[in-house]
DNA sequence: AATTAAGGTA
């Protein structure tokens, strides 16, 4: 753009004419524009700078620093000004050398009024202790009964860690709108205490999508996927419709349930409502399927999607992981190279997951070492933890030690677990023991490591050395894990625990689970009573082998089911080898496929035979 | 001249 001669009486003619047409849109427009701005002697005049500085500033091709080297060259900045800046703060991930409460001084050093679009943002780019100041000031300068500025405090409150102080704030007010009781709802919960972000919710005066999302991802952050369920089958009832929001949140919580039948559901309505899978949506629902056992539903949503994004990959790669399918896993991670992307740490350790899930010894050392040379990237713990559990199934355990010993950091207690997972599988109890008491030390209120190093010694018979770490458990009062199976069937999520019998059809269950036994016993199935470790005469121990979570579930599945059909599980704990072999046997004599998902990975149970190969 | 509450992967 080239400017002649500029009179003061043409001056306004040229420069609207400018801003109407040439939007600024990149950081060297926004540098000709400001060089323009010079030239025209404009650099003082606040509402031309301001256009400048909110660009740099909030735009995210913008440049902070450029924001502020504009703002220290203003004479007498504005209010509207200022709360650009704030607003910049408040959404700069990285600390700045401008800090929010330099920045308030500077303005009520300059004589600039705050006015109410200043608080907001401030609040939100600030914690405590400074949060109590502008709580003080806010109060002074008579923005107490501003909604926005109320209610970013309770954000700043909740988020510091305080809900008690939002509590003052919330119960002082009469007026809270449903922002303010949907913060408090989703701060609650943040915070862990979700019996008190329900109760909030139920005597909110009014609901909107948002609140019910709120609350629905508090029990979903919370583990609590069957209340989340419930509460959005309540939501539903009322005639409300989810959005993207509430379909994400609700398709997460099926993932956790293992919950199909109801992410397909879910699935449905998302498409009947058109709504668009965005890569947080897409991502969620490809995790569902994954995750509840419909892997190749997953693949064709994500082969639908037009673009892919980075965390679309890694989900669609860890769900070959957790499926036992590694070389898919591989291909998928070279197509994505192919394809121009670039994988980060997740990926990797996804590939590494799938390598050790299917014994691919040499492949995941290969991708160990690939993330290092191709990519100049520093494996973290996880990584090593993948390794070691890699080397160590596959029975390399002096190569998986070994590992552990010229790592460049201190292993923690995961790393010492999968190493003590492999001895148990190997039985290597010298090894195990020396491990599994470190690990046990690092992370002492971890029930599996106590099992684990139990289960080993129990293996080979070392009854005293069991007692003693069981006492270890009880003096510290750490328990056992309890386990259970979910199995759902036309839509209603049952749920087992051992030698449950609070089921309604629990009669017929456990004699379909009798009848079961029996059946593959004649096929040749032998319970494996070494794997139970409590001091039990061999019939107790058999009785509690047959009446496993995962056995009950299977007995109800085959009751609901046909022959021909498949039957999922998901259990919260790892299947037992005794499960593990009685479910191969189920799938055969009954002809079922029966696909389990525990707590590591899937296991589909095929006529006699498991995906896993017995490796897990 | 402009603000606030809700979602995923490891």
């Amino acid at each position: 753009m080239v400017v002649n001669v500029v009179t003061s009486s043409s001056f306004n003619h040229h420069h609207y004419h400018y801003h109407n047409h040439n939007a600024i849109s990149t950081m060297s427009g926004l540098r000709q524009y400001h060089s323009l701005v010079v030239r025209l002697g404009l650099s003082s005049h606040n509402p031309t700078v301001a256009r400048l500085i909110k660009f740099a500033a909030l735009s995210p091709s913008g440049d902070l620093s450029y924001a502020l080297r504009l703002f220290r060259l203003l004479p007498c900045p504005d209010a509207f000004i200022y709360n650009t800046l704030f607003l910049a703060l408040s959404s700069h991930p990285t600390p700045l050398s401008l800090s929010p409460s330099r920045l308030l001084s500077h303005m009520l050093h300059h004589s600039v009024s705050p006015n109410h679009f200043t608080f907001p943002p401030l609040l939100r780019a600030t914690s405590l202790p400074f949060g109590r100041q502008l709580h003080s000031l806010i109060y002074k300068l008579g923005f107490s009964s501003h909604s926005f500025a109320r209610n970013n405090l309770l954000c700043m409150y909740l988020q510091s860690g305080c809900p008690y102080d939002a509590c003052k704030v919330f119960y002082a007010s009469l007026d809270c709108d449903i922002v303010a009781w949907t913060t408090m709802v989703t701060g609650f919960s943040k915070a862990g205490l979700i019996d008190d972000a329900r109760a909030l919710f139920d005597t909110m005066p009014e609901r909107n999508l948002v609140s019910w999302n709120a609350m629905i991802a508090g029990y979903v952050q919370a583990g609590l996927f069957k209340e989340a369920l419930d509460l959005f089958d309540q939501m539903q009832a009322q005639g409300i419709e989810i959005n993207k929001y509430v379909g994400a949140t609700v398709l997460s919580a099926c993932t956790g349930l293992g919950a199909l039948e109801k992410g397909e559901f879910i699935h449905t309505q998302i498409q009947s409502k058109r709504i668009k899978l965005d890569s947080k949506l897409a991502t969620t629902l490809i995790d569902m399927y994954c995750k509840c056992g419909c892997l190749e539903k997953a693949i064709e949503v994500f082969n639908s999607l037009p673009a892919k994004k980075l965390s679309t990959w890694n989900c669609m790669i860890g769900g070959f992981a957790i499926h036992g399918r590694g070389i898919d896993a591989i291909q998928l991670f070279k197509n994505m190279e192919s394809q121009g992307g670039v994988p980060d740490d997740i990926t990797f350790l996804n590939v590494l997951i799938a390598c050790a899930h299917s014994r691919l010894v040499a492949e995941g050392k290969h991708y160990f070492d690939y993330m290092v040379q191709k990519y100049n990237m520093e494996p973290k713990m996880e990584h090593y933890g993948c390794m070691v559990d890699m080397l160590g199934r596959a029975g390399l355990l002096k190569e998986a030690k070994q590992l552990i010993l010229e790592m460049p950091m201190e292993p923690n207690a995961d790393i010492l677990g999968a190493l003590l997972g492999a001895c148990k599988i190997h039985g290597v109890v010298d090894l195990g023991q020396e491990i599994g008491k470190r690990a046990i030390e690092l992370d002492p209120l971890n029930s599996g490591r106590y099992v684990l190093l139990a289960n080993l010694f129990a293996g080979a018979g070392r009854w005293d050395d069991v007692a003693e770490v069981r006492k270890l458990m009880g003096d510290r009062g750490v328990h056992k894990e309890a386990g259970h199976s979910l199995i759902e069937m036309n839509g209603v999520l049952n749920k087992f625990i051992c030698g449950g019998r609070s089921h309604p059809q629990c009669k017929e269950i456990y004699n379909m689970l009798n009848e079961m036994l029996e059946r593959i016993k004649a096929e040749g199935y032998v319970a494996d009573a070494g794997v139970v470790t409590h001091d039990l005469t061999k019939e107790q121990k058999e009785e509690a082998l047959y009446y496993h979570s995962e056995k009950l579930a299977i007995a109800f599945g085959l009751i609901h089911t046909r022959a021909g059909d498949t039957i999922r599980i998901t259990k919260n704990l790892r299947v037992c080898r005794d499960c593990h072999e009685a479910t191969k046997f189920v799938s055969r004599v009954f002809d079922r496929e029966i696909i389990l998902r525990d707590r590591n990975r899937f296991h589909h149970f095929k006529r006699g035979d498991c995906s896993c190969k017995d490796y897990w």
